[in-house]
DNA sequence: GATGAATGAGGCTTCATTCAT
DNA sequence: CATGAATGAAGCCTCATTCAT
């Protein structure tokens, strides 16, 4: 029934809020890791008081969530545009941009895969299981329609899928936490070469 | 007026004891999460007493970093005998054993793979990125020796060595971890072809 | 373009505003404690805003101060006309209607009675201590009028008082407590009964 | 998993350290009310470190449900000579050691009982309403008794024990609240008094 | 006056680590 | 060697209070 605390500073809409911190959060886990980093290092990152996170987040763990399903959302959302040059435009030509924008998507969000891979705990698997089976069902389907139109050559869509997304996603992490330099055309040309080796008739 | 404390169970060698505690700790870390399962935990799992724990090791993080060492020490031991068949077997019946082993060491390692990930902390990266340029880099020698004999066509040893591994270790991790029954032989079988094709000439 | 917040609702007198605010809290304070209703819990119960809490209190302490405040005002105003009765009505018939009064009074302000007892806290004490006293001093003044008067038959009026006042105002409260249905009729019976044998010559 | 921390003090038998901390809790719950006194507070009392407080008991409110649990304990325990008593000797004798046990136990007890009193949260009302039903019904249960061996008349037992109760129990409570010197002697003279009058045939 | 987002002190609790037995 | 009670730094979260709109 104390506390000589309260006031207010800035005020934003609460949506802008909600995405800072959780920008914060993506920085601060990437750079302490999930559970080094603390409440106090999330808010100090976004400039807010430490109550002001618990405005927009019920607990730490809450906030977690919340990364995995926008991470999820917005792979979602960038898958978008492939499904709709399936029909129109040339397989390879598909298959090559897809490759390319995947060691891209990869490089320009490696907090969140970062993020994603040690929040790989026992108890949240299933989340991230899903997001997982998602893309490579996404994958697949492609793999499957691009060989029922005679382009590919595919025996089992469903691992095919699996192991191009995760062998050129770990390449590219791998590549970064070496610390060299990343030599971002080379891993998309031997992308777009490994999936025409895997993918030829 | 008398003791209750103190005294010892059943006298094992130092060593085993060791091995003992990083074993229950494995299972713990594979259970609860890397900072979810406490030294308690793990004591636990083992049936020692807390302050056992600190006979063997300094501490937590000396503990996962014996458990990372152990953990490539076992790999790199694991792949000799690969190693002293590339003279003398044919290019590809070794690439097939390789393939086939690749899954079965995955799915009898599952908690250790599981514990690496989650200790993919940015404080520990260089270790366990050491472990996987290890891997990558004996991995890339055979290709290239393949390559080299005729047998296979590589244009890039480092990365093609790469997404074979890390294609088929994470496949094989995100089976287990969708919850189904895993189909080895069908993993098998998938990593096999997979192999093939990318090394084909 | 447009504000959303500031302005108001209603427009009450401040006085009742006030009020409004005063009978919330002491609802929230009967569901969860002194302490576990917060100021969120006070205002939200009485439909106003955080802030809006602050126009008519310094504080949550001041709050409660206040509600002491009005329950000895209401409990002594509520008083004044058995004392206008005391040279009036026959003494029995007098101790009659206290008894009976007191066994309604508690049941009508069980909330207040309940908030009352939470209120104990040692730093507190001297304010409510007050309200005892001050009641238990009339009720012994009024036994000792009845005393005087050949009435009663009174070795102690204050510590006669005072029994009297615990005696029935507690057991009142430990039936309301107890979850089982009030008879008041029975409770009132029984007070008065009470009040006779105590008193009888 | 860093820590500088840990050690060891005294150690004493797991009882008495449990005990220690309960009796360190009532005093400050005494001093600071129940939910002012900090686990801080309690553990500072009782002279341990604050961890230690979470090796005897699970939380702030487990200890608050322990103490509950001790006071009715101890109440019990402590009217079994009374029962016992209830054939042998006359009943009056009885009824008058009675009250002045009630006045002595209750003074002896200030703080357990100023601790009830805030611990009458809504929340956990059952609890206490059960002690003090228990009470209650124990005290009846000897009026009843008196009253068929044609000592004492009690038109209602049930409630002529809650009233002697809490008459007796508050008005020491408020006595000892009032600030001033306690008259021991003349609270027991009064109690006496109270209960003949009440008892009398 | 009224609002409610923002604040930060402080409470409860966990757990890696120590050390007397 | 082994034990486990004890320790206290540090983390998560709550909530009384403030103030720009």
């Amino acid at each position: 029934m104390e506390s000589r605390t309260g006031g207010r500073r800035s005020s934003k809409s609460a949506g802008d809020r909600r995405h800072e911190i959780m920008d914060a959060a993506l920085a601060a886990f990437a750079e302490k890791g999930l559970t080094g980093a603390t409440v106090a290092d999330i808010t100090a990152a976004a400039g807010v008081a430490k109550g002001t996170f618990y405005l927009y987040f019920d607990s730490k763990d809450h906030l977690v969530a919340a990364l995995r399903e926008r991470f999820v959302d917005e792979l979602t959302e960038h898958a978008m545009p492939f499904l709709e040059r399936m029909g129109r435009d040339d397989w390879w030509t598909l298959a090559d941009a897809v490759a390319e924008d995947m060691v891209d998507w990869t490089l320009d969000h490696r907090d969140s895969i970062a993020f994603l891979t040690q929040a790989y705990t026992p108890e949240t698997h299933l989340l991230l299981a899903d997001a997982d089976r998602k893309l490579t069902l996404f994958l697949a389907s492609g793999l499957r329609a691009g060989a029922e139109a005679g382009a590919f050559q595919v025996t089992d869509p469903e691992l095919t899928a699996s192991f191009l997304y995760n062998g050129i996603i770990y390449t590219v992490v791998q590549q970064i936490h070496s610390g060299a330099e990343v030599d971002r055309d080379h891993l998309v040309r031997a992308a777009k070469e490994l999936g025409r080796k895997i993918l030829a008739r």
